[in-house]
DNA sequence: AACTATTTATAAGA
DNA sequence: TTCTTATAAATAGTT
């Protein structure tokens, strides 16, 4: 009966994690060991603390101290400074309406594969060195090749908001969190929450990606 | 020669310390630790972090990747803090702006297929990004480049649909603000909030993710 | 999510 | 503050 002792805990090289699973699980346990080092620096020493960290998928977590927002204001007033620009653009969307930019977006395609039609009878010679850039260069310069490559872009992106759409779907049918566990660390005085939020295993569930037969077959 | 070894590590409450020197030490070497795993938590995961803290004596102290601010700003845009004044501003700007934008990115849209017929005849280009308002530029201005931009505004959305539904959801779950909804689950006389926000496309909103067979359905 | 063998972090003391 | 040391905690690899 020999056992498997596991081999316990090995020395790791602070570098990017590749393995995508690998890193999603690293990051789990390191950002609630963190959170709970935040957490006893506030009880030992009686600080104001705010963390907000982004995933590699963009979701956002954050710890604070009595809370983030006030921790931000606080710096904040201490740190005159805010980048308005971006805030617009991404504010811009998140109330604009869906379906009128879904149908915008759904037109674009239309007129790109138009387009690119179009310039399969003009000059292909045109474009050069830009091979990194070539998207940058002015649309005249576009050969076939790359406005087909643009064009395989849009599909990807068409079919990664379908991938997430779906998910949505699919996971409202279970409703509450993935993630909602609220783990009390250190019983006592101490407790973190957190709220119903997700998780995003990027690519989960290819099964799901299958599309659900509404729409015109862009899914 | 008997030495007295130290005692070592001791196991200590998790309190706020009393002796004041005891507890400037501590914060300091605490400090520095929860920065070092920020760091290895940026390197091994490839996140974005912020930290602030304000010690006792009210000095701050940050660590951020790539920026403190640069986080911040990032965690503000998607959660409009109600408590800065400055952002007030920016907010109504934003509601405001909202019918506007679709009227120009509609406006936009159409222009641009003029725009590729006009590319037929190698209509050379006229200079590409004016600013980082280029989509409130003329539509004559449009390049392809910037239709690239529109793709990646595209695909920020895409995480924004995620955001509202996930906020609805949120809001029906826990009937309170937006983002502010701190639970205290024992009411101790500390207490922390860990608040994962999600961005990516994961969790809920329930009722919104009807629009699914709109259209061409992206959304 | 649990389990350990190890690596790390750190409380005390100097 | 920095170094040392013994020990408490965190966690990488596995199940």
């Amino acid at each position: 009966m020999a056992k498997k002792p596991s081999l316990g805990r090995q020395k790791i090289k602070i570098a990017k994690i590749q393995i995508k699973n690998h890193l999603q699980v690293t990051f789990s346990k390191r950002r609630s060991g963190l959170f709970k080092k935040a957490s006893e620096l506030c009880t030992l020493c009686g600080v104001e603390i705010a963390i907000v960290v982004f995933s590699p998928a963009g979701k956002v977590f954050s710890f604070g101290h009595p809370k983030v927002e006030s921790v931000i204001d606080r710096f904040l007033a201490r740190n005159p400074n805010l980048n308005t620009t971006s805030l617009h653009l991404v504010e811009a969307h998140r109330i604009a309406s869906i379906p009128e930019l879904n149908m915008q977006l759904t037109h674009m395609l239309n007129e790109l594969e138009a387009e690119k039609k179009r310039t399969e009878t003009l000059d292909e010679m045109r474009k050069t060195s830009r091979s990194q850039f070539w998207w940058e260069a002015p649309i005249e310069d576009l050969s076939l090749h790359e406005l087909e490559q643009l064009k395989d872009s849009m599909e990807e992106l068409k079919k990664t908001v379908a991938i997430q759409a779906n998910k949505l779907f699919t996971e409202n049918s279970n409703s509450m969190s993935i993630f909602g566990t609220n783990n009390s660390i250190r019983g006592g005085v101490d407790h973190y929450e957190m709220k119903p939020t997700s998780t995003i295993p990027s690519s989960s569930g290819a099964s799901h990606v299958q599309n659900y037969g509404y729409g015109h077959g862009l899914f």
